[in-house]
DNA sequence: GCGTTCAGCTAATACGTATTAGAGAGGGGG
DNA sequence: CCCCCTCTCTAATACGTATTAGCTGAACGC
């Protein structure tokens, strides 16, 4: 069979012709919300048996041009979320993104492409990719803030999922209470008898980690411990986690707990079970260790880390729908929300075991 | 901080102006990749310093306005995907559009908003919302054949995940060879000496169903068996494979082994796990079981069940690749791919253990 | 018969960019 | 002095839509 040569796609004035009426009045029949009561019933069936005839479809381009909206949130993430082992770590955001979208009867525009130079940047060639969707969720860890603060001096509405600050003014963001979470960890292995605790954060300072670390201080300030009780090591590569390792950290320290910010990917929890299974590092009865966040994998874990877990789907969908309030109402300043972390028990924790040092407070 | 109301983006005209120079100056130093050296070097950096000065970024919306290209990929599916258990089933496919479509270094649009009317249709308000990417791959069992059609009456660029048919036209698609693979399947079981061998097929004529029960026809066909020993049965609800329904199936057709259809959510190979753990039946001690493709989950299985397996991140890419040189080729006719499925050998079937039907063919 | 009102439509324009034809200046060759 | 060429730049236009001001004809009141 001959293909024909691909036609030109038909536009409102394709159909004005067909139908007999005027270009604008296809606009106002198909987008005219308001004024399209303004069109008798005939016209507007005629306008709209054209449109289907010939295969309407509105040119995003031009109406976003206009300033109209195309019912089209972008989802943009720092970091590639798909083909890595992050991607159990983003999914749920995915999975509750997508679904508010949905249901908020917008259609989703991942913006994954990695431009020519190999630039994963919202801004290439010149351009701010992000404005063909009539807002954006954003995501990721490694921000570059300079985009960031680019897209707030352009008002462009979008919503961060996570706690984001930039100098050069506010944005919108939803937030896990980081903070809240971990001081009540910090509280439940003070119950348990624990006075030396030891917090392996992530390098870097992003603000999870630093909220993590926030927590951490006023956990260990409201268990009313003194200030040579904050120990804190900076965790670079995870194959540090050896069982070994553990043990000379927590040797160090005088230790008897250890709360770990996880990574995104699976190496840290996998040299976790790794510790215990081949290097005989028992949780709780050797140590106790807390994860300060989920373990990557949505699968089912091996251990049941004692952790607290963030709401990411619910994030998510609090993400959209804030993000969409500011869509409705542009006038709005940014808005910050925060969600709190569900407490998961797990079997990871347990009373000290390693007796307090002597001298110590009790 | 009081919120300014949203300033408007600067623009060529003010770069412009702020040069001293006419627009299409600045659109040629901005974009013009090729005639940009035509313009001398002092009015070039005067332009770029205007542009850096201001904070210039261009309009995506204006800049494919006037080029009729968005670089934007469609996926659409024909069932929800996202928030059932039919996910994992479809995860693969979505993973592996992304991932073309960002290295060919396009974005994705996931149509997945349900329209006012509750209807999740392509065409929603009288128009095709598919238009809005410059093409796009569609998925999914319940196709609407009439949606089809008209797409190819409009000469839409899109390329469907799976085999399908139109009675108006050709289409493109990526397809698995489920009826090599399953004729495989059967000869393989023959090999092992079987004879009679049921196939368990899901209700329904859509192309999967069918291609699965030509494989099977064919392999039995090519083992020379007769025609009497193609033994189907339509598998309407998954709740009819308990041990003691599986066992009458199999008595009633003498057979020793079955080829299962797998459905694509969860319950199916849920109800074999537990025919074999409650029900007591032992796969292959008391019947060989062979799947007719991927158990939904792309967690690890608790059985490792024989069966082949659809190559879908290949599939998708493959579709992608595809969609792309229809884009860049129009007058191209519709083509379709064929890949091949993967042979997982497994542990459920074995040699037959009931006795041959006395009387029967060797 | 004249003004008024109203429904039902259209003409015109703006949005920001890319592109093309060509204007204007300057210079060199005949 | 004229022709032609090059160099540098600009005016004009198209892209498809949304929106607004306003046109037309009919109905109505007085």
């Amino acid at each position: 069979m001959a293909h024909s040569p691909r036609r030109r796609r038909p536009t409102q004035v394709d159909i004005a012709r067909h139908a007999g009426v005027s270009q604008a009045t296809v606009s106002l029949v198909i987008s005219g919300g308001a004024a399209s009561d303004q069109i008798p019933e005939p016209t507007r069936l005629a306008v709209l048996a054209a449109a289907r005839q010939l295969g309407y479809s509105a040119n995003v381009a031009a109406r976003s041009l206009k300033g109209g909206r195309n019912r089209l949130l972008g989802l943009y993430t720092f970091e590639p979320v798909f083909p890595t082992d992050q991607r159990d770590f983003y999914y749920p955001f995915l999975l509750g993104v997508e679904e508010e979208t949905a249901a908020q009867g917008y259609d989703l525009l991942l913006f994954s492409s990695v431009t020519s130079a190999g630039d994963r940047s919202i801004y290439a060639g010149g351009a701010n990719r992000l404005k063909i969707a009539d807002g954006c969720v954003l995501l990721g860890r490694s921000v570059r803030r300079a985009e960031l603060a680019a897209l707030i001096r352009e008002d462009f509405p979008f919503v961060f999922i996570g706690r984001r600050e930039v100098d050069d003014g506010e944005l919108s963001y939803v937030a896990a209470d980081y903070v809240t979470a971990t001081a009540d960890l910090v509280a439940a292995l003070v119950r348990l008898g624990h006075r030396r605790i030891l917090h392996l954060r992530a390098p870097g300072d992003s603000e999870p980690t630093r909220d993590r670390e926030s927590g951490y201080r006023r956990g260990i300030a409201e268990a009313g411990l003194p200030a040579d009780h904050v120990l804190i090591e900076t965790l670079t590569d995870p194959a540090d986690l050896s069982a070994d390792h553990l043990r000379a950290w927590a040797d160090r320290h005088g230790a008897t707990a250890l709360l770990v910010e996880p990574t995104e990917d699976t190496r840290l929890v996998e040299a976790l079970e790794d510790a215990a299974r081949s290097g005989g590092l028992r949780f709780p009865d050797d140590l106790s260790l807390a994860l300060l966040g989920d373990p990557p994998s949505w699968t089912p874990e091996l251990r049941d880390w004692t952790r607290y877990s963030l709401p990411r789907a619910r994030m998510a969908r609090e993400a959209v729908g804030l993000l969409i309030e500011l869509l409705d109402d542009p006038a709005s300043a940014p808005r910050q929300l925060s969600v709190p972390c569900a407490f998961v028990a797990g079997d990871t924790i347990g009373p000290p075991v390693t007796p307090p040092v002597p001298g110590e407070r009790s």
